[in-house]
DNA sequence: TTCAAAAGTTTGATCGTTCAAATCTTGAGT
DNA sequence: ACTCAAGATTTGAACGATCAAACTTTTGAA
């Protein structure tokens, strides 16, 4: 294949100079019509494209956002991020933005590629996930001066109204409720949650809105939230195994909301197990594992959450990079409300071995196991 | 913040010209042991990173291949681009190469944007999935001369050595056929096959892993491969219809290879629905949701698809493309073997709502339906 | 000591684009 | 016809790196 044609080749060809046709590419409105036609002529006739390392050269700026993907996909839940990732791309390529994948092991590592990518002009902006509390990644940011959005709250009390940090979030606690208050429209009247130890800022979010519900609509005192709250990691066996001791401790609960879909998944197989296959349960993250098994879920709309991501950014429409202080009087996040899928699920009986959760899996084949 | 360094002002600090500092980047074995030093320290101090859009300009590559992540992520084996995903990035990263994404809605549009990227001097290579028999994006690509790999072998008989076609799969053959080996090691005796109608080359392969197995281990003739091979749209409640019907019509039936976890789940609730849950099945991917619920399966290992596609790509260890005429001698394609993970399943019941399909899913909220 | 070859270093040109300033063209008002 | 401003187009410089060739220093053999 011949070398590719430059913007001089199309000069050329118009019979203008380099700088016109620069000129129809980027600011067709002070180009004469006539000339205008010509050169677009011209461009189709060669084929031309911009060259867009030179245009970056000399605009300073790339088009491209960076975001870290991780090497391990944990679980049922972990493909939130890759959904979300999706939903980025499509949103972004409607704005002429294109996504530049990474990898880092550790935030100080992370914050190494960030410097890398941002000093080579690779990347405009960054878009950064699972950020938890005193994060060292959106400190040297701010810092730094490079432009980003989390997605995901920062959760220390005055960073959340901190104007150079932008973030886009899933209103955990409106979701968690609306589900509650679902479950008990539906006739339930004791409900249990499910959640993960109080560390994570999410996690104590979602729990709010089944707090908040069961008060409101069931006038659950202390002593019921306190019996009903279970926390355990995210892992399905955890699940199963918490709620396998609590179904038969209290007969009266007809309902339980849980903070992920893993845990849901958990429950469900639990209750199987105790005889209470009938035992209305609600996950959260609509994964698709939930969707096949019939969970009812609280959807994260993914879609907005990426829009919202970029609007911060890039502002309403345009492609261009939105300096921050420049967005001033616009809100600097987004709280996306979720909403509740509901399905009728498939009833589970639980395996033999319940009581040995650890022999439930084994790999088989002579080269390697199976890595989660 | 400042302008950031540039190889002129490491050059001023370290009192040596521009092109020592690059030699010291990119050749260091030729510059004196001492100036080097030097240089370094500069490099150190300044925090200089070289900046790529220039490096790109004046080398025309850029280090980096671009991928298509589609917008929709069907359902339970979907996640599997997502896998591959993960491992390329985390792959190339290794190697100091970066993956961009974009999106596109048909194959015209797809090649639309390869020749933009392409032209842009923003992408090195593509890695294409999702292939099909007389896929023009291949066609296209080998035409122009662009650099590619597939994940998906070409299909077409003649293709599957055409020296400009650089591909890796998985050797669905063989994983089938040791997934069906496993169950007749087990004590299986008489087991079927869901597969997919008759169009899909991936399903095809898969399908004749396991007639060579039950033909060469259990004497099958053309009979019982006919009654016990089952196609299906790649659809949970499809597999699940199909199983339906049967295993009543064939008491001995004692074992079932899908050609995905979708059908193999399917299969399960079944199997359950039909009062054998007690039927091992196996799938096919590994996906997240056949690990949350005991399925065994047969791993299509990522790890060694992802680097055998920057092999191809890129040579044995190297960043740099290898022309793809220049890898005469070296084998065009990589056939990964897959392993199967057995898992001890949970036993799942199926709803009441077996007979009416469409019911059982419906979206509740206020604003909009959940998407699949 | 001399000189050519090898090793080390510097200079000028170049990649393809956009910016800033300079130049040329058009058109209205007098 | 003349002037001046606004409109349209062109030219030179710059972005930050690498390549190729020129230049300078060191090395080793006669």
């Amino acid at each position: 294949m011949a070398r590719l044609p430059t913007i001089d080749d199309v000069a050329r060809a118009a019979k203008v100079s380099r700088q016109t046709v620069s000129n129809v590419l980027n600011t067709p409105a002070i180009v004469k019509p006539s000339t205008r036609k010509r050169v677009e002529v011209a461009i189709r006739k060669l084929a031309y494209r911009p060259h867009a390392s030179a245009r970056r050269l000399r605009m300073r700026k790339s088009s491209t956002i960076a975001i870290r993907l991780d090497p391990m996909t944990n679980g049922i839940s972990g493909a939130l991020l890759d959904r979300f990732l999706h939903a980025l791309t499509e949103q972004a390529d409607a704005r002429g933005i294109r996504i530049l994948l990474f990898t880092a092991a550790d935030p100080a590592a992370e914050i190494e590629q960030i410097r890398k990518l941002r000093a080579g002009a690779d990347v405009d902006a960054f878009v950064l996930t699972a950020t938890f509390h005193g994060d060292p990644r959106t400190e040297w940011l701010v810092e730094n001066d490079v432009p980003f959005v989390t997605f995901g709250r920062p959760w220390g009390a005055n960073d959340m109204n901190d104007p150079s940090h932008l973030w886009v979030d899933v209103d955990g606690f409106a979701g968690m409720r609306e589900a509650t208050i679902h479950l008990i429209d539906e006739g339930s009247s004791r409900i249990g949650f499910i959640g993960w130890p109080s560390l994570s800022g999410t996690g104590d979010d979602r729990r709010r809105g089944w707090q908040t519900a069961v008060k409101e609509r069931l006038a659950f005192g202390d002593d019921d939230l306190a019996a009903l709250d279970l926390s355990v990691e995210d892992r399905l066996e955890d699940a199963r195994d918490a709620v396998v001791a609590l179904l038969p401790s209290d007969e009266r609960i007809d309902g339980l909301v849980c903070a992920s879909d893993t845990l849901a998944l958990g429950a469900m197989i639990a209750a199987a197990s105790v005889g209470r296959s009938d035992l209305p349960i609600i996950g959260f993250d609509n994964s698709p594992v939930g969707q096949a098994i019939g969970l009812s879920s609280v959807d994260q709309t993914l879609d907005e959450v990426a829009a919202g991501a970029l609007e911060l950014l890039l502002g309403e429409t345009g492609g261009d990079l939105v300096h921050r202080d420049a967005a001033a009087g616009n809100t600097r996040h987004r709280l996306i409300t979720p909403h509740l899928v509901s399905r009728q699920p498939l009833r589970l009986l639980a395996p033999d071995a319940v009581s040995t959760p650890t022999a439930t899996k084994n790999a088989v084949g002579n080269h390697r196991n199976g890595k989660e």
